[in-house]
DNA sequence: ATGAAATTGAAATTCATATTCAAATGACTA
DNA sequence: TAGTCATTTGAATATGAATTTCAATTTCAT
């Protein structure tokens, strides 16, 4: 058993609930997936490996993940909200592209930096925050290249 | 006339629409307001001054005032969307406040540099971002310092 | 003023999130 | 093991913001 899936079943227990074969199912496609998925896209994904869940039960799985800490949500500017996983994974920003749709995790030190600065600058106490930077992607930036030249 | 709504106007004629009086009373008072107005808030702006505006009409209208790049959307994690004025302000990124919910506007020369770099390093062109930072401002700050020491 | 076209706004629709509640499952006790 | 109570599940429903529909109204061009 992952470290994870630990830690998921600890928070459960720690909040007097059960561990049940729906939510360790659901919290383990999550986990395996390794991809920003929403609700839907996770219980579609269970369906396919025919593991039986409902949507409110998939719904409440990734809200409890994302409150042991297991799970974050991600918001890229989507009308649906996403997860990610968390637990082992250090704080990144995000680089999404609009071309065709992937994100890029990346992580600078020097701009956490400079963002704490300005918080003290402004007597802001900061607990988190996002940044998500939109644009073309490698692959994507170099399509469209070539199509301007045509 | 301000700037901002000779530009409105003419983005309404470049497009071919017509510069009707709930187009322009409803630009004018988003301007006026200078804040960050959900659709129903500004609604509620409205018809607080008896201006006669229906909610279909006020959501068009910031759609327009978006296209036109007057306002500008702003997504701050909450459930609604949420305009700013864009016109005659430049870039800056959030503080936003979870204690009191106000939010302040910042910017630094040094964290859009280094984004940029950041960008360049995985081959990336950006064409927008976002950064906003959720924490407590200077007075909510104080305040749970107090409550700390009661 | 007249007709064609655009706009308005109340109401309906859409779509994701969230909740309800009866049935199923699990925990616990005698 | 059987009985009892609490939790969980999931289909169905509710909620709420964003968006669209469409009949009535307004505007524009002639």
């Amino acid at each position: 058993m992952t470290k994870a899936i630990k830690k998921f079943r600890k928070y459960i227990d720690e909040k007097n609930l059960q561990i049940t074969r729906q939510r360790m199912d659901i919290a383990e496609v999550f986990l395996q997936s390794g991809r920003h998925l929403s609700v839907d896209e996770l219980y579609e994904l269970l369906k396919e490996r025919e593991i039986s869940a409902g949507r409110a039960t998939v719904f409440r799985t990734l809200k409890l993940l994302n409150e042991s800490g297991v799970a974050g949500e991600v918001d890229l500017g989507e009308k649906t909200r996403r997860y990610e996983v968390k637990f082992g994974n250090t704080h990144h920003d995000h680089l999404v592209c609009t071309g065709c749709g992937r994100y890029i995790e990346v992580y600078s030190g020097q701009i956490e930096e400079m963002q704490e600065k300005l918080c003290a600058e402004h007597g802001f106490k900061p607990s988190s925050h996002r940044l998500d930077i939109f644009g073309l992607c490698r692959s994507c930036g170099i399509e469209k290249k070539k199509k301007g030249y045509r």
